[in-house]
DNA sequence: TTGAAAGCGATACCAT
DNA sequence: ATGGTATCGCTTTCAA
């Protein structure tokens, strides 16, 4: 049996008020009996009950900010579903959301976008932001503040943030890469490989080129780069120049796509049908947006390795709303989503 | 806001402990009034406070029974580690853990566990048992006493059991079929198959080994099944039978390990590694203890296919407390666990 | 600096 | 059949 506040409160021969200023470092206590009421918490390893704290609170209610910078990207739309779910969880205890949809990349969108949602009188945020100097400090001001902050599919180490919530690109790359080793037979001829990004300057597809290309040599697959193209996470972007690649270089046949663009350069395959050998073009990717689903169903695609897009939006909002309940317990600095390689048997799991 | 049970009191001209007593359906008022509150609650879509309702019920503390029959396996494991972390977790709101961890798969043994646990004072039951009549009656006898009870990792569909949760077994021989199927070249011979299952009389033994031979059929894996080896979850015992077949057999050019024997016929197999080109054998099988794991590092297996033991037992106790705490909100009549595939890189994520 | 008391929402028990 | 009250554990406000 856990020993309660009221219980701390007798042994100490004070009030329970004066144990809850002590536990809450709320200061206005003499030291003393702070320090003796602190001791007993510890000797009995107090624990705060999680169901009276909530009811309690309930009169202070939480609105939980969520920056959002994918309009119309069905990738963000599962981490909002997350979000959204894990409030209707909590709605119980008093918690509710304002969710930031901005469209660009530009850091004042950004900045501005998490002012309102300060302004609008959220008391924690969940932010899929950019790792730029200018939002940092900007964060950084609201923490201080005594805002809680989590960051969302997108780190920004530079800032004191609670945790990151997302996915190891990194080893996603690395899985993308023994998982080619595997479909190859030794006999095969070399991997010809053309590589598709969202951009250069995001640092988890970055990562996930490294990690792709590092397991290439781990798994001691002989293969070579034609080339790199960006993306920009739009289908219609990249459709010409997944075209002029395809048709330039006829003997490419493995196809990386370590971002949103599956679609597009699908599209631009089929329409190259003529010179490549589509059937033995081996294809992995990343995510399962509608689009890619279909492809994995069709065959075209062989492998997608997943991030749990749902279960970061889900996990960001408990995690933050245990947080506040007890500062004490801190989560991991870094929540990372499993790898989730998926096949066509399985492509209609939730993650 | 929410309408809380004291405001629909008020509105009726009743107390607390009238509105109560209706919406628990616990008899004792007069109809009409009692008409009359339900109205007011459908009217403002009444929903119960969990904080309030947990606070309250701490004062009946409920103690979960968990009947597991697995003692010293590794997988059975994982899922009393899911019970016991979700019970830490809930442990604030008056919630225990009773673990009967027995060892065969006589049907009396498991009736008499079960009883005990009842004896023991158990509120509700997760149950790994066997699908028998006898076992069924029982457990149906103990759910008229308005003790709920799920089915974990193993279905008891002629009960009357709140849910399942568990694998999906048909599906995970499925996906094993369709990734043997993309490390097929078209150009190799045919596979011919060793298959060894755990028992024939288990049936997510013989689903798992179905949806196997239906995927190799849907995906045009040319291929003969040699022989179908019981290991019955022990790796001593299939470690001879194992043998044999491989000395019989030195055309085998795919093992398919449908239960926990890995160990065992891994062990055979290298012993038998003069014969059979082991490095030529495609291997795949089910779970990831830590035998198997160092398999699939050594990359001697291929592929692995979880089936998240662990959430398993967690999401189980979560969901009794939750239909503990509003019977009305029942879950879903299975609750299937993801098709996990792993290799080297993510073996080590947690599921 | 400290205590006392009200209240968060629901429940159970004792009266009536 | 119904009401009143104490209680679960914690927070907050008002007094002292």
């Amino acid at each position: 049996m856990a020993i309660t506040i009221k219980e701390i409160a007798e042994q100490a021969g004070v009030s329970r008020g004066t144990v809850d200023r002590v536990l809450h470092n709320r200061g206005g206590v003499k030291p003393d009996i702070a320090e003796k009421i602190r001791q007993i918490a510890q000797q009995h390893s107090f624990k705060m009950n999680k169901a009276g704290r909530i009811l309690a609170v309930k009169k202070q209610p939480l609105t939980i900010g969520c920056l959002m910078p994918g309009v119309g990207n069905l990738f963000f739309d599962a981490v909002i579903k997350g979000y959204t779910d894990a409030q209707q969880e909590l709605e119980d205890y008093g918690v509710s959301l304002k969710i930031q949809n901005i469209k660009g990349f530009e850091p004042e969108q950004h900045i501005s976008a998490i002012q309102t949602l300060i302004d609008e009188g959220c008391g924690a945020l969940c932010l899929s932001t950019l790792d730029v100097p200018e939002v940092c400090t900007v964060i950084n001001e609201i923490i201080e503040k005594n805002i809680p902050v989590i960051a969302v599919n997108t780190d920004i180490p530079n800032t004191k943030r609670i945790c990151y919530i997302g996915s190891n690109y990194y080893k996603g790359g690395k899985t993308a890469a023994q998982l080619l080793s595997k479909l190859l037979d030794n006999t095969e001829q070399p991997l010809r490989i053309a590589v598709f990004t969202g951009s250069l300057n995001i640092k988890g597809h970055n990562e996930r080129i490294s990690g792709f290309i590092d397991g290439l040599k781990t798994y001691q697959v002989s293969h070579s780069v034609i080339n790199i193209i960006e993306g920009f996470d739009n289908d219609e972007y990249v459709f010409l120049p997944a075209l002029a690649l395809f048709d330039a270089h006829p003997e490419i046949n493995c196809i990386y796509i370590a971002a949103s663009c599956v679609a597009g350069v699908c599209t631009a395959l089929r329409q190259a049908d003529m010179k490549l050998n589509i059937k033995q073009i081996r294809i992995i990717v990343f995510d399962d947006l509608p689009e890619t689903k279909q492809l994995i169903k069709e065959g075209l695609i062989d492998f997608t390795i997943c991030q749990s897009p749902y279960r970061q939006g889900y996990q960001a909002v408990h995690t933050l709303f245990n947080y506040i309940l007890d500062q004490n317990d801190r989560p991991e600095e870094q929540i990372l989503m499993n790898t989730i390689i998926k096949i066509a048997e399985n492509i209609d799991d939730e993650n």
